[in-house]
DNA sequence: AAGCTAATGCGAACGAGTTGCAACAGTCAA
DNA sequence: TTGACTGTTGCAACTCGTTCGCATTAGCTT
């Protein structure tokens, strides 16, 4: 274990948001010269095929990444401020399933984001 | 309107699979040998901004294409072969609009994406 | 302390998509 | 039929997020 890999786990455990790559490498490099965003890159990589911690790729190229071992949960992303909200809908959840079902398959993953408004009444 | 966008909104017209952008240019390559790859980004860009044709950005980098003019529906797609299959809750339409109400926004737009493999039994 | 392996920083390469630009095609008015 | 105007094209060069090759280095194990 590294010293570069120590700095980005903490930065990635006390991250409340979903910061892109390059922003886990400024907050990285803040704490820590040393890092460099070949191994920021690496790490997530790493970190994300272990199911350590989750990416995301909403809509607009860069990948989002969500802290270590969170309870499955979806995504509310509000379009002017460009903020992510978070929800869990079990009825939801359980309706995929059948959907599946029905066709003759299991769900292995999923996703589900909702782009929103405020509504205004 | 020029002959290489005829060509282009025909080859779309005719997909009934979820081709991305290279595999709808040389689809309209073969047809029209004076179409070229910008072409067909700039065609595809103009149409899906004017809400003609359908973008989606599945787990896999490049963007895929659903032809026009379709209601709304949702993707299952089977990991192992690729294939992607549509479908359509009405049930879960509806309590994604409720829990978006319920923390006071409006859906503008929606992705639910089940990734899935055939289930044994 | 030496040796081995795995991880690092750097810069170059990648791939999807976009863009600047000069050539070109349609359209319409004279 | 000509000419001028406008929008579209192909091509090559670019962008941007991400990955890779490689020589160097850090961290274990002995
Ligand atoms: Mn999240
Ligand atoms: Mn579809
Ligand atoms: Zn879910
Ligand atoms: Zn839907």
């Amino acid at each position: 274990m590294t010293e570069q890999r120590k700095v980005i786990l903490r930065v990635l455990a006390n991250a409340d948001d979903h910061p892109d790559a390059n922003e886990l490498y400024h907050r990285a490099y803040a704490l820590d010269g040393s890092v460099s965003l070949s191994t920021v890159y690496r790490t997530l990589r790493l970190l994300a095929d272990r199911g350590a911690i989750q990416r995301h790729a909403f809509e607009e190229g860069r990948a989002r990444f969500d802290n270590a071992d969170r309870e499955h949960h979806d995504h509310l992303i509000a379009i002017d401020p460009g903020q992510v909200i978070e929800f869990r809908s079990e009825k939801i959840e359980e309706l995929q399933a059948r959907v599946a079902s029905e066709l003759g398959y299991e769900i292995v993953r999923h996703k589900l984001e909702l782009y929103v408004r405020k509504s205004r009444d």
